[in-house]
DNA sequence: TTATTATATTAGAATATTCTAATATAATTA
DNA sequence: TAATTATATTAGAATATTCTAATATAATAA
C-alpha cells in the first residue's frame, strides 16, 4: 500500500512529522470531512443557510423555497440532524428544523468566513 | 417539483425572503458547495492539511504519508488542482503540490478556523 | 372514528465517487 | 539510445449518494 521515494531529495525528518501529524489528528480529520461531507451538497448548504439566516423553517416551507420535494427534503434533513448540525422541535403537525448552535458553536462563524452574500 | 404549505402559520413574507435570498446568492452557494466537496474527503482534506502545515510535498511523499497508492494519490491531486485549490511546480522528475494562496486567500484561515490541532 | 395535513421512511433506479490494475508519459541517467 | 524513476491517465469494479414513487406515521379536525 504504501510508497516510498528513493530520491535523495526526499527530506526524511519532515516525511515523519508528518506521519505523526496524520496520525495525531487522524480522527479529528475524519470527523470534520464528514461534516463537510454534509455541507457539501449543494441541496444541504443551502437548508444550513436558509436556516442561519431565518432561524427555523418547516420541512415544507424549505421544500417550496428550495423547489425539492418532500421526501427528498426530509431525506437531507435527516442526515443534517443525524451529523449534530440540525435539530428539530414540533408544533403540531408542523416540524420546524434548527441549526444546533450548542453542538455547532463554530458553524455559524464557518459560513460566515466562506460566503460574502448580498443580504 | 415545488412544494405549498396550506397551513395558516407558514409566513408567506419570509417564504418569499427566503426565495430571493436563495435565488440571489445561488451560484455562489453552487460553487463553494463544489469546494467544500472537495475538502469533504478524507484524503484530500489530509493533503491539503499536510501542504498546510509543510509548505510544499511531491506526489510521492504525500503516498507514503497517508499510505495511499500512487494512482489515487495522483487522482486526489489532480481533483484538487482542477478545483483551483493546489498548483504544482517540477524539479527533475519531481511534482511538488502545494496550496495555491493566490486563488484562496481565505482558506488557511477556514482551515484554522475547523481545526484546533495538537501541533 | 375517519379524513386531512405534515413529515418520515423505504426500495430501488440513476448517477457519482473512489479505488485498483494496467499502461502511458516525461525527465534523468547510464 | 535504453533503463530508471516519478507522475499521470485510463478502464472498470466496488461503493456511495441522491432522487423518485409509494407507503407509513403522527397530530389534528370533522
Amino acid at each position: 500500500m504504501s510508497e516510498e521515494c528513493y530520491r535523495e531529495s526526499s527530506n526524511i525528518s519532515e516525511v515523519e512529522k508528518a506521519k505523526s501529524f496524520i496520525s495525531d489528528n487522524h480522527l479529528e480529520i475524519e470527523k470534520e470531512s464528514e461534516k463537510l461531507a454534509l455541507l457539501s451538497n449543494s441541496v444541504r448548504l443551502k437548508i444550513v443557510l436558509l436556516l442561519k439566516n431565518f432561524n427555523k423553517l418547516c420541512v415544507c416551507d424549505i421544500g417550496e423555497i428550495l423547489e425539492v420535494n418532500q421526501s427528498a427534503i426530509s431525506q437531507h434533513l435527516r442526515k443534517l440532524k443525524d451529523g449534530g448540525i440540525l435539530n428539530k422541535s414540533r408544533e403540531g403537525l408542523t416540524i420546524y428544523y434548527f441549526i444546533d448552535e450548542v453542538n455547532n458553536p463554530d458553524l455559524i462563524g464557518l459560513l460566515e468566513k466562506i460566503f460574502l452574500f448580498k443580504e
